[in-house]
DNA sequence: CTGAATGAAAT
DNA sequence: ATTTCATTCAG
């Protein structure tokens, strides 16, 4: 399967990917492929100097070629196989710039848009090229689903300062330096020639997963970070390139469960303003800080425009969902002031590896799983800690300046008498 | 609804 | 300095 990407400005500078395998290479059985995520493309979101001139019409049309129509090009997470992260040295926290213009008002088909943008050249979906052939890397199939800090302590082999890349010990799960963590998959393409495929890529990097939509490992970074709604990519998803069949007709809810916790109004708008919103966040920030996102919102975009076209994105369920939510009474869907605070580093990492943690200690109770939370959390390394702090932050930023009266505490009656 | 954790912001 | 509230869910 070949993807060309055309830019506008460019229509003639084609760039082609080649993805997965090379059908003939039928003797490459279990060989690995090391798919290399370049982030340090100067159009690639971790690169600073891109940012701010980042336009809408800098976006490319995405053509996917599909050489063989028969074979559908779905690549499963494999089963045996998990993530790992390992340190890499500078980064320049950063958001990609996803511009608002990206958000075409007739354009009916949104999905296509978040589509093209995951799959424009900023996105670090297309920043891959291929890296080396035979890697020596072996993959271990022995990590768990479990993240490094809910696994038992590795044996603190020293963290060499070693090369930017480590090669052959990414099993070590050195602690993270300083810098942020990458990601690693392995994808099973389905047939058994192809053998299996790794990729490295950002925590935040988003996969668009059969039945679930946009995925990835840290949905509410990709959110934050390229301003697309996820879900939590799990083991054994399927991923699907943009374009294909079931990546269109598929069952957006869940991608929504995931915001569920959002307090949605019927004014808000589809995920196409979150992600319009949080491109815009930068430029914003020069212009006054009031909040005109909301305006925004209010006058243009209601979810029920952001998806015209299909019956299938269930807005209104989403916004029952959502309302469903908060139905209890406490914070009615119609009351003003709706919004949650930002959840804080902690409650970040808290709520990632709850399940983990539940899963590995059976029959425990949440509070002592908080406590072991909170255990884990103190002996975490700043470094460790910076990705949910970094997140917590930016997720208290767009907040702030989306709803900047969320952090008002509830009025009181001032002082306690008792207690 | 309570509690158990941490942290950020508001009092 | 203290209080609230973000998440999660068994009890």
């Amino acid at each position: 399967m070949v993807w060309e990407v055309k830019r506008n400005q460019m229509p003639n500078a084609v760039q082609k990917l080649l993805l997965v395998m090379d059908k003939r290479a039928s003797g490459m059985n279990d060989s690995l492929e090391l798919l290399q995520c370049n982030e340090n493309l100067p159009s690639s979101p971790g690169y600073n100097s891109c940012d701010e001139h980042m336009e809408l019409d800098d976006l490319p049309e995405l053509q996917a070629v599909q050489s063989d129509p028969t074979q559908s090009a779905m690549y499963q997470l494999s089963s045996d196989v998990s993530h790992q992260e390992y340190p890499r040295p500078s980064w320049n926290q950063n958001t990609s710039d996803i511009s608002e213009n990206t958000y075409r008002e007739n354009e009916v088909d949104w999905l296509t848009e978040l589509a093209n943008i995951a799959t424009s050249p900023q996105s670090p979906l297309m920043q891959c090229s291929f890296y080396n052939r035979s890697s020596p890397v072996h993959i271990i199939a022995t990590s768990k689903s479990l993240h490094s800090y809910a696994r038992p302590p590795p044996v603190s082999s020293s963290s060499e300062s070693g090369p930017a890349f480590p090669h052959h010990h990414w099993k070590e799960e050195t602690p993270v330096r300083h810098e942020r963590s990458v990601l690693k998959l392995t994808f099973d393409p389905g047939t058994v020639e192809d053998g299996l495929l790794t990729v490295e890529c950002k925590l935040d990097h988003p996969f668009y997963v059969k039945n679930k939509g946009w995925s990835s490992f840290y949905p509410s970074l990709t959110v934050v970070q390229h301003g697309i709604p996820c879900c939590e990519i799990h083991i054994g998803d399927v991923c699907l390139p943009p374009g294909h069949p079931d990546a269109i007709n598929f069952d957006d809810s869940g991608v929504f469960d995931t915001f569920k916790s959002y307090d949605f109004t019927p004014m808000d708008s589809s995920a196409v303003y979150v992600l319009s919103s949080m491109a815009r966040q930068r430029r914003a920030s020069l212009s006054c800080g009031g909040p005109g996102g909301q305006d925004f919102a209010r006058s243009g975009f209601s979810k029920n425009c952001g998806s015209p076209g299909s019956s299938q994105l269930s807005s209104n369920s989403l916004y029952a969902k959502a309302v469903k939510n908060h139905s209890s009474g406490t914070v009615s869907a119609t009351s003003p002031n709706k919004c949650k605070r930002p959840m804080n580093a902690f409650m970040l990492f808290a709520k990632k590896y709850r399940v983990e943690y539940t899963q590995m200690y059976p029959g425990k109770d949440n509070r002592a799983i908080s406590v072991i939370l909170g255990d884990r959390w103190k002996k975490m390394k700043n470094e460790e800690r910076r990705m949910y702090t970094l997140e917590a932050k930016a997720l208290a930023e767009e907040q702030k300046r989306l709803n900047p009266d969320c952090w008002k505490r509830k009025r009181t009656n001032s002082v306690r008498f008792h207690k």
